[in-house]
DNA sequence: GCACCATGTAAGCAGTTGCTTACGCAGAGG
DNA sequence: CCTCTGCGTAAGCAACTGCTTACATGGTGC
């Protein structure tokens, strides 16, 4: 992962972390402080801004001063972009597959509803001619 | 990212790359060989090979000899907990952030609909006091 | 002004990624 | 048997991550 790419990945990189996945679910209860935010983790406190700092550019979250605290609080629609693409994918791999198994039950005639089951032997020649 | 995290991480991690994403949306289409995938990308067959084995340890596709060619396939199950994990924590983000706009709502009298508008002001000393 | 608190930043290190080129291995086909 | 094709693996390199231990910054309170 490139220092500079593009939103979407920020969002699922950040998002590939055990520790900033449960900071983003401590922080579903509310804001917190750094230092509250911190506690449960048995990391430093550097590391744990370093965690924000990833958090803050994916867009999660969002830091702000409150005198000598810094509150970081939840940006809800920092999860927009992750939630539409996987959600549309899944949809429409689930919908593809869904049409392969009409296919192939009206092919052979089978009531089987499992997916995927010899899937690999549409063609002894991969040509993409079964879309 | 340490070597050996848990699914989720590694499915949001495998996501978290532009090149990924792009050959899982061209596998949406239908299965492919390595080399059709490899086409349209300006990388060398080892980089797609690398990119294959995290997308396949992710769960997020599967490889199946064909005779000479090498068929990869999507596993639309694979995406089920990265959007179970977006969509349970978007929700939960959003309806709190609803309900602290109206909670903002009934104190203030306003009728203002924008969000997050001067949350940083609500305590002097955050204790997480608000929830 | 000065100690004290809560955080961010800088520097440094081990481990991982992502790419490359070179090579190995299995199947197809003469 | 030999060659060609498709693809994976090995080795090597630049860049990045994630952690650490100092240190700097800014607000509190005496």
């Amino acid at each position: 992962m490139p220092i500079a790419t593009d939103p979407l990945s920020r969002i699922f990189f950040a998002l590939a972390d055990p520790t900033r996945r449960a900071m983003l679910e401590r922080l579903a209860a509310g804001p917190q402080t750094v230092g509250e935010l911190a506690a449960p983790f048995a990391v430093s406190r550097p590391a744990i801004s370093q965690h924000l700092g990833v958090l803050e550019e994916a867009g999660l979250i969002e830091r702000t001063r409150q005198g000598q605290w810094r509150s970081c609080a939840l940006r809800p629609e920092g999860l927009d972009d992750a939630e539409a693409w996987v959600a549309e994918h899944r949809a429409a791999w689930q919908s593809r597959f869904d049409r392969l198994d009409e296919a192939l039950a009206g092919l052979t005639g089978g009531a089987d509803g499992t997916r995927r089951t010899t899937r690999g032997g549409a063609a002894d020649r991969p040509d993409a001619s079964e879309a």
